[in-house]
DNA sequence: GTGCGTCATGTTTACGTAAACATGACTGCC
DNA sequence: GGCAGTCATGTTTACGTAAACATGACGCAC
């Protein structure tokens, strides 16, 4: 590592022929095309106050340097980055990623960049570490997709200043939450097979560690009981078909079971395979009920009849909510929900049929 | 608006009572623990020669204060955002989202962050638009999970200076490139059904714009031809499970038609649903492979043989071979190929059984 | 006891950008 | 023809950090 030139002297004139310099600056555009960095700038940032010629000349020098803002630069001079943190788990969930493409897609055309923030397993300290790093990231807000309770047991607050929009949680009373109406969404689920006549409906939910998981389980039994039927044994499974697959097994060894409101639709296709393994016919036998509405339900056998989410507009909601505090300062919390719509299919049918 | 006081006098004392100052700097704690800011940066980082009481006075003012270091003046001080971008088209396929997933672990393993840069409908114009915001972006590198014959057809080089990894391309000899062995697996998948013992094999592909979709394609084709066996015509999808749906109903219509290729599980479980809407058992009348393994492809009717694709390890190598060129400078073109497997479940069977 | 090295700490400067202010040329009006 | 006003452009400065260099106190060896 050898450094004979004093640095910086003749560095812009050196950079066709010797170790090329990093990175174009306005100051070397500037230097081109024989005017000032300060109308560089301007020409960058098509304010007015430049001559014709001159811009041209300047435009020029640009392209023939190949410059580039240098956002850090940027984001040092304004205090904004324009990039917004997205905190998940992970992305291997359908909901999970439709709701991040959303939020990218919708923040890039507000003109902001996100940054993800994956934290792996789920532990105290990981939560911890994510917010760390976090706190040291060049974002104006941020998003957790993320379960908040386990937020409070890592007893961490987001670093005050931070603006946050939080996704599927229960935290309505301390941030802004957007979430799909998940309660109204199983609603409409049980309802609609205890339309179809069924005495009652079973229920497969999810992890209890899951709040959208506990919130379907909750209004399941809520429609139950407020419709006087038998409230049967709650089956837990951990979202993938697999569990599901399990779950169904035991579902399918009870002859009464006629009715299966699965809190996924990857829970929903196991409980169809195992059905469908032991000689339970869907939907003559037993009708199932899903909950995403994933690209791929309409192409189960049967097509599930299934609750559909619009993450989509989660996502946009939640770039809104966040832009807005970043704008216009903090808003209170508060929730808003999404509405669901529930997708009749074929596995679904009156008991008995 | 208005701007009595002038600007940056009493700023720091002024903190707790009005006006919040935007954000503490390094200057804020030098002045509450009695140091200079030179002494606070060097605890920040971490530097030896700092006596132990005065590195605790400047931890102590850090936590009173809740000192977070702004990176966009560490990226500006040391030319390196510590973050990666990643450019694709969306999340919604399992692959890119597990791909990313895998990418944004590994670099948080590595200290950087990603960036997600979404190019919404893959018009040239916005691919266009989303490299030039890339240009912009507080980014070391990039990884592009994307076709690249659309950068190629929209004219756009990337900027130089740039570093790049490609997913899923044939950039080979212009790109470090990082993709799954599809040649490979597709060999596997056909070599399977022909050594079941069908005559010949039928192939669902992918859109013909996808890269992979052809490679997989022409393996398919390469196989039958190299075994001398009759290559059917080829039948086209777009990825989903409705199109394979629809191609599978054609294939059903053919009595001949006793093995299926299908480019990916989804596509595959819309084979599945033809066939069985059509009388066709699996896998006695007919055999179905899928590839991607994807994590409901177990629990499909019947369990779809497949082949896996380690979407994990793609990652990984985009990020090692990515901060590779970041460290030890541009390294040349070339391909790295991540193995398959075939997963062989009970969708394959030999014929006529 | 003089001198030099060591070490903690302070001061200066540069990174790239853009707001704020300064300058100087030209225009138009009386 | 002189003066104010307008407008293009240049100069200074600050954003927060950290490398490079500077300072000054102390200790130890001769």
């Amino acid at each position: 590592m050898i450094k004979i030139e004093p640095p910086r002297l003749r560095a812009a004139t050196d950079v066709p022929g010797g170790r090329r310099k990093q990175r174009v600056s306005m100051a070397d555009v500037a230097r081109l095309a024989g005017v000032s960095s300060q109308t560089v700038s301007r020409v960058a940032n098509g304010l007015p106050g430049v001559v014709e010629t001159t811009r041209e000349q300047v435009l020029a020098a640009m392209s023939e340097l190949g410059y580039r803002p240098n956002s850090a630069a940027r984001s040092l001079r304004y205090g904004r980055f324009n990039t917004i943190g997205v905190i998940l788990f992970g992305l291997s969930s359908t909901g999970n990623s439709r709701t991040v493409e959303a939020i990218a897609t919708h923040a890039a055309a507000e003109g902001y960049a996100i940054t993800l923030i994956p934290v792996g397993v789920p532990t105290q300290d990981n939560v911890l570490g994510a917010f760390t790093r976090m706190g040291e990231l060049a974002v104006d807000g941020v998003i957790l997709i993320i379960e908040v309770h386990l937020l409070d047991a890592a007893a961490v607050t987001l670093p005050p200043g931070v603006h946050v929009v939080v996704v599927d949680s229960d935290a309505g009373d301390r941030y802004p939450v957007v979430d799909t109406d998940q309660a109204d969404g199983a609603r409409q689920a049980v309802r609609h097979l205890l339309g179809l006549g069924h005495r009652t409906v079973w229920h497969l939910a999810g992890p209890a560690e899951s709040f959208s998981a506990e919130r379907r389980a909750s209004a399941w039994r809520h429609v139950l009981e407020e419709a006087g039927r038998p409230v049967p044994p709650l089956e837990r499974g951990d979202w993938s078909a697999d569990s599901g697959y399990r779950a169904g097994l035991r579902l399918a060894a009870d002859p009464a079971c006629t009715a299966v409101f699965a809190a996924n639709d990857q829970m929903a296709l196991g409980v169809l395979r195992a059905l469908h393994e032991r000689g339970r016919r869907v939907p003559a036998d037993v009708s199932v009920v899903g909950f995403d509405d994933i690209a791929d339900a309409g192409s189960y056998l049967p097509p599930l009849t299934t609750v559909h989410q619009d993450f989509a507009e989660v996502g946009r909601r939640c770039v809104d909510a966040l832009l807005g505090q970043i704008h216009a300062g903090p808003s209170g919390p508060g929730t808003d929900l999404v509405p669901t719509r529930l997708v009749v299919r074929a596995s679904t049918a009156p008991p008995g049929l």
